[in-house]
DNA sequence: CAACATATGACGACCGGTCTAGTTATTCCT
DNA sequence: AGGAATAACTAGACCGGTCGTCATATGTTG
């Protein structure tokens, strides 16, 4: 169920879907949803983006902890993202970032999920730069652009129906690495 | 009426706001609309990333002919999206971002006008890059992965309520145009 | 069997975008 | 200038779909 509806909202984002949608593609029955999400639309929205969150934080621990070095750890990740986009026929961007755009400020809960999510990443990511060898402030410095990075790549490859932006995107990051690590 | 739609869209995405409120905040009757607009909420869509992104367009054209080198460029550019961020207390990101992440494969005109306007930024900082020495295929990367930065920066900076994100963005650009221009 | 947890789809209030029919303003020709 | 013809604009109703609720059905456990 949330599987199903991570991947729509990365197609048309969280108000471009419907439960109803929601009900076909998962086969569940419309009173289910509101027994098991009685937060309704809403929490399902917001797990969706822990999951994610979670989900791929865990992934930079474990490339992190597999000990390449960062020039790598950059290049698997964004190979990974281009990978996503391309495997969606470039229709798909990140759901965090299609949740992120379209929530106001009335939606307080996506709006606190999606800001934890994208702080985790950027706590796993500056780990990775700092035991590189990266200092702290520049592991932040460095954590925040990599996540700016591979989020505005998702969206203008998804505009683009092209993966140059997730590597384009990747040497950019690379260079702010060589560039944060000099110093 | 244009201009109300862009400040709504960058706020809640474009299906997250309805014609009811467009009409509300713009004071225009609810006839006029398909009137003005007789493809309806789309073509509003489409018309405001078009005024959008000609305006940006023309923005960058203004600062490459101001004769400022790449690195003032950069920093200028991303200086103001992060005034943008800010002056809108980052209930906002990109209009572009917000109709981009949330339209499906059904809204080809949407997908168009985003398509078209992202490639006029490109062509617009390629030609500021290549002016400034850059050859030409480094400059088709770097135009690139510099709107999919800002983009990023958009979204990140409204999801962390924080201009960070824009400054950091901007380091990882200019880390890249220094790479580029080596090359 | 009783008590509880879970599942179900019909229901309703509401809001979405769209359209048709009507009203006002403007042009244009005699 | 008078008046018809056309353009510009408006009001409100419309249908379809939205989300969330609820009474009822089904299964499950002690």
């Amino acid at each position: 169920m949330l599987a199903v509806a991570g991947e729509l909202f990365r197609e048309r984002g969280f108000d471009g879907v419907g439960v109803a949608e929601l009900l076909n593609r998962s086969g569940a029955p419309r009173g289910s949803l509101y027994f098991h999400f009685p937060g309704g639309k809403e929490q399902i929205g917001a797990e969706v983006v822990a999951r994610f969150g979670q989900h791929s934080a865990q992934r930079f621990r474990d490339l992190h902890e597999s000990g390449v070095d960062l020039d790598r750890f950059i290049d698997i990740v964004f190979k990974t993202t281009a990978k996503e986009s391309k495997e969606r026929d470039y229709l798909a961007s990140c759901p965090m970032a299609a949740i992120a755009a379209c929530c106001g400020k009335e939606d307080v809960i996506l709006a606190a999920a999606t800001r934890e999510a994208f702080a985790s990443w950027e706590r796993e990511i500056a780990t990775a730069a700092r035991t590189r060898g990266m200092n702290a402030k520049n592991a932040d410095i460095f954590a925040n652009a990599f996540v700016a990075a591979m989020e505005g790549a998702y969206v203008i490859a998804k505009a683009q129906a092209s993966t140059a932006a997730h590597v384009n995107a990747s040497r950019a990051i690379k260079a702010l690495a060589s560039a944060l690590m000099a110093a």
